[in-house]
DNA sequence: TTTTACTTGTTACTTCAATAACAGATTAGA
DNA sequence: TCTAATCTGTTATTGAAGTAACAAGTAAAA
């Protein structure tokens, strides 16, 4: 299978979700424009991204809501459960915490990190908290795939080459540091960048 | 001024930051190579952008930082400060509010809202906590522009219609449902997404 | 049985973003 | 003073993402 554009894999993670709830309402068949409606995005670009996964609809029934859940998760899921550690424990980590244990999907969080010894060694949510020290041992011991980068950010790339040297290949640095990172594919969100750019689109001259 | 294109504002708004430390340390000019080393992009990028917002440097000086800093500031801040509020004041609501504290911006942290009693009616750095039910009051009465929303996905959208309704121009969703939005501008941070996305590009046939 | 309406699948086109190429200007050094 | 090295500013090219257009096929209705 060739390799998927970064926008349709975002959005098959989306497509997979709001299926498995209409799933559960005993639903069978979807159209692409069903689906676009739900997304609010077009019905083109629906048939587009699930013609690059290759599936095939009925034509005029739509698509399998069940074959088209079970392939997308071969596609974007491992075989085995990736694991994935969050580095610095304090509110955001928390909250990335409480995704990952609320929306159960191919992901399975392993461990977490932190330099405050209050928290290290608690267990939240069946997860271990342990000292950053740690890091190098812990990420080979369980193989962890993927780490959450939400500590200080004058910490972040000294932690992000860790990482990778201890075999991480996913990491998405939280932080406001910008990272170089070799070896492992990177994913930055700039919270402030974020918030700066919506600020300037909201300007009452661009209002169409 | 032409509107820029959304990646050029977030660069901006890297630029600035990073810009705004060697001013700190008296660093007065600086090449386009230099800055495109710090944020890890081409220095042709860099001369793009700046091209884009009329900044002009010295031949074989460079930019000046000053110059540059305060330029960006009158093209991606307003002239008023921003007026912010947080709705949803859980662990993912709570590190927004560092975040904004913590990083001076142009943008200004007025309200939070939330439904838990216990939570209604504190002071958290200075913004108060107030109940969803008052936010068309709230927001009117401050001319809050712009709001972020981490609350429980199944309120999002009846929130966002109360809010752009009451007058809110930009609208930053940190929940899993898809908003429609008419009237003011959405930009959708989609967690889980975002990790599955990051999961299927680490895969390993895709190692280069 | 024939026609019409509808829905998929694919190719072609457009728009946006990033990269490359290069002309022009200035400073430092020969 | 002249030459070479360097850095900016802009245009041209490439690449990625989204949108439009339409052929082909099927089910339902006439």
């Amino acid at each position: 299978m060739e390799i998927l554009p970064e926008r349709t894999v975002e959005r098959l993670s989306h497509y997979r979700r709001v299926l498995s709830k209409l799933l559960e309402i005993n639903k069978e068949y979807i159209y692409s424009h069903e689906i676009a409606k739900l997304l609010h995005i077009t019905p083109v670009q629906v048939r587009r991204d699930l013609m690059l996964i290759g599936h095939s609809g009925t034509l005029r029934k739509g698509y399998r809501i069940r074959e088209l859940i079970s392939l997308i998760g071969t596609i974007i899921d491992n075989p085995e459960k990736y694991k994935v550690a969050i580095i610095g424990f304090g509110k955001l980590g928390h909250a990335l915490l409480n995704y990952l244990t609320e929306n159960e999907s191919n992901l399975h969080l392993v461990a977490l990190f932190d330099t405050n010894p209050e928290k290290i060694g608690t267990t939240n949510n069946n997860v271990i908290c342990y000292s950053v020290d740690r890091i190098p041992e812990i990420i080979k011991r369980y193989n962890i795939d993927m780490a959450l980068l939400t500590l200080p950010p004058q910490f972040a790339q000294r932690t992000a080459n860790q990482l990778v040297e201890s075999g991480v290949k996913g990491i998405i640095n939280y932080t406001s540091s910008i990272l170089s990172v070799e070896g492992a594919f990177l994913e930055q969100y700039d919270m402030i960048a974020s918030l700066e750019k919506v600020a300037y689109f909201t300007k009452p001259e661009f209002y169409l």
